[in-house]
DNA sequence: AAATGACCAAAATGTTCATTTAGTCATAAA
DNA sequence: TTTATGACTAAATGAACATTTTGGTCATTT
């Protein structure tokens, strides 16, 4: 990849991260990339597109932590869980997601909610693979893919980022156990 | 309850409903009710003060139907059911609760905000209590009861709200299978 | 052929000011 | 006296206009 879109990538991402997408002007991430403005659009069509460009590498490098996380000596319930708690630490802790997430939050700019919506959409699809692969193994019950991957993904969420609004934020641990004893002893086979 | 009063709240409540909590004011309240303006301020301290009475006889409306639903001859997972469906189904269909959520949405106006998350967490006590009967009784294994009703709250919110955005709408039949199937077998007594 | 920054239309932002509105209170009706 | 009222006020709102900023283009330079 040309030098000069690594350079405005990063000089994105930096900038992103720190002020949001809305703050973020062309000209700031020229002068932080060391380019002229006009070669950033020789990369990206436009300011949306760099923004989705920088969020698919965010969404691929998220995957690769999950599947990082996968053993596949370990059961499908101990490795779907890995993988989401790889996904929610990742959420909580990267500046760009949580930067992103509080600007759609704020402010909620469209481009920045969309992308944040495929987020979400691609991390229950990642689920969804993985429990499919379960089911054809064997080792789950068989059941909507899709369905239940929504259904996993909106629990740990609730877990994760609404249970803390309005109480002590829990600790992975508990997550973990709270997770295996309401939504994974119900489907494990019997 | 004097008349007057009664006018007042029943006109308000006609026009939250028609056009919501900001568009509505109190000139277009005090002639919806017949009355003067100030007559309004003698048994409301507030605008505010007047829609937090509103939704107040709201919550305890939706209580006394989630109970009605309940038959003590059956079990704990069928009337927390048979509760639950009754509270969403009153939300998706009552003109006022429809409009508020609507202007939470799309105004974000604060004070209808705030009145809406007092309806959630009085709805999450709601069953909270029932859990603890439940538990109390011996019906279901020991757990806590906060947490177990924030999760059941927040899973029928998932699939009665969440999934449509995205998804075709489940039939009710279909969301009762899915929150027997994935939440309460795991906390049945074994 | 690749990179640039001056340039432009359009969008965002700031400002002003007339209108609207929540809430008060002196007065009137009961 | 008690209850009800609507004219009144201070604050909020938003329409209209001026100014600035910004995403994107393209003629020029390297």
């Amino acid at each position: 990849m040309s030098e000069k879109r690594k350079q405005i990538i990063e000089a994105a991402t930096k900038s992103f991260s720190l002020f949001g997408y809305k703050a973020t002007t062309m000209d700031q991430v020229a002068k932080m990339a060391n380019v002229g403005k006009g070669t950033i659009y020789t990369f990206f069509k436009s300011k949306e597109e760099l923004l989705e460009d920088i969020v698919s590498s965010i969404i691929s490098e998220i995957k690769r932590e999950a599947d990082a996380a996968i053993d596949h000596r370990l059961s499908f319930n101990e490795n779907v869980q890995r993988a989401l708690q790889r996904i929610f630490t990742f959420r909580k802790e990267h500046e760009l997601t949580i930067k992103l997430l509080q600007e759609v939050r704020d402010i909620g700019t469209p481009a920045v909610r969309d992308v944040m919506k495929r987020l979400d959409r691609e991390m229950i699809a990642y689920v969804r693979e993985k429990i499919e692969e379960a089911m054809a193994k064997g080792e789950i019950r068989s059941c909507d893919p899709e369905l239940t991957a929504f259904l996993m993904f909106k629990m740990y969420i609730a877990l994760n980022v609404d249970w803390e609004k309005e109480h002590e934020p829990l600790p992975q641990q508990k997550i973990a156990e709270l997770f295996d004893l309401y939504l994974l002893k119900g489907l494990s086979r019997r």
